[in-house]
DNA sequence: TTTAGATTGATAGTAATACTATTATTTTTG
DNA sequence: CAAAAATAATAGTATTACTATCAATCTAAA
């Protein structure tokens, strides 16, 4: 067994110098994803990250244009290792249902942090993107941000599940759309759970949320 | 036919000083709602609008206690109505399958100006929340804010839907699930159709979002 | 009709944000 | 070891998100 290094590469839009070529850069992904975590997009500066990691502003600024990209940075990390993850999922599995079964189970399951990516723990990083990530492409720039780039990952993953979902149902005629509504619900309705449960049905609980989507995929689906 | 008023309440937390009770007031929704339209809430500021209103920062400040609460204001009183849209448009129907119908058609089409309430156009209003709603509750707040009742007729709306729903569907488990996963689809799909297709399958058209929806909702409920 | 009370406008001010610029110092690498 | 690159330190600007004060105006009750 070998001590892998899982390297997600996003695209060189999202950052003005690379910030996985250094330690500090490295240290600004950890803890501004920590600090983050921590008080929530809009109280989040690069002053106060810079206080954290003992650097200062001018220094951030030379990893990212601001905190909007750095939080586009995180979310396509997120996707780009979720990809991964789901790709490990359903190595093996023929069975198109049975693959998007256990997709399902992965988007609605606790992530734990993986070791292979020593600076960022996906535990916290799934909390970050379940409370800001809509952020990223609600806004007035979502145009020339999707020129960008900004939305790469998510969009490569919506591609890839709804070519499972076109296997189950050739004749479905919302494949995409079905696949981005899972997704958006697998974050909204567990936050909704532990903030809003009036909005929902108990869907902080892992087995529930996973059961409703399940459901909802397959009854459309069959 | 009389020349009705129709009062939208809002929670009197959603305010320093109720809007509707002056010019001044009703001058800062109306087009508090057109600049949040044209720049977006990261753009948006009291010092803009109190420009584009002749008025002064402080005077908005007697209002409201920042954009945030501002916009929550919005949020409430296009979710009461709607909560009137879709009373007046299932008023008599008996069935209830016919009632969820009818529902999703409401959600789905794009709103017209109600004369009845003169200071908001209802038609900007639908284009604003679509953009900026997730934003009333994606915060660290959201709790305070909840308590605070910054959500109530949202939750109400919710409530009356899944009523229905378990009218059609007495043994589905997630009424209020599947309800607030409709309501977020009908403004996030609408959206990836026309900033983000790929997300998506041409939902920017509204025949094929309501086709979708009601798909979605009645092959999980029968 | 006066007058007190409430509302608005004008102005000023503060701390924080979101940057940009410059230069000195340290670290890396060839 | 020298040159180049990266970082730190410092300063500065325009804007944001407010708060405070006081004068002007408008409004409603005695």
């Amino acid at each position: 067994m070998q001590n892998a290094v899982l390297q997600i590469q996003v695209q060189d839009t999202l950052y003005v110098k690379d910030p996985t070529s250094s330690t500090i850069g490295k240290s600004i992904l950890g803890h501004g994803l920590i600090l983050l975590s921590e008080i929530g997009l809009e109280e989040f500066t690069f002053k106060k990250l810079a206080h954290k990691i003992s650097s200062t502003e001018s220094t951030i600024y030379r990893y990212f244009e601001n905190k909007h990209q750095f939080l586009s940075y995180l979310f396509n990390f997120y996707w780009a290792w979720m990809d991964v993850n789901i790709a490990f999922a359903i190595t093996n599995i023929d069975c198109p249902k049975e693959r998007l079964k256990r997709i399902i189970r992965v988007l609605t399951q606790k992530v734990n942090n993986d070791i292979r990516t020593p600076f960022i723990d996906e535990e916290i990083l799934q909390e970050v993107i379940a409370l800001e990530s809509s952020k990223t492409f609600l806004s007035k720039k979502v145009d020339e941000e999707n020129k960008a780039g900004y939305f790469l990952q998510y969009k490569k993953l919506v591609d890839r599940i709804s070519l499972i979902v076109v296997e189950i149902n050739p004749t479905y005629a919302y494949p995409n759309a079905l696949v981005s509504t899972i997704l958006e619900s697998s974050f909204h309705q567990r936050y909704f759970g532990i903030h809003l449960p009036r909005l929902t049905n108990e869907m902080h609980v892992q087995e529930r949320l996973e059961d409703f989507l399940t459901d909802l995929c397959f009854k459309t689906l069959l």
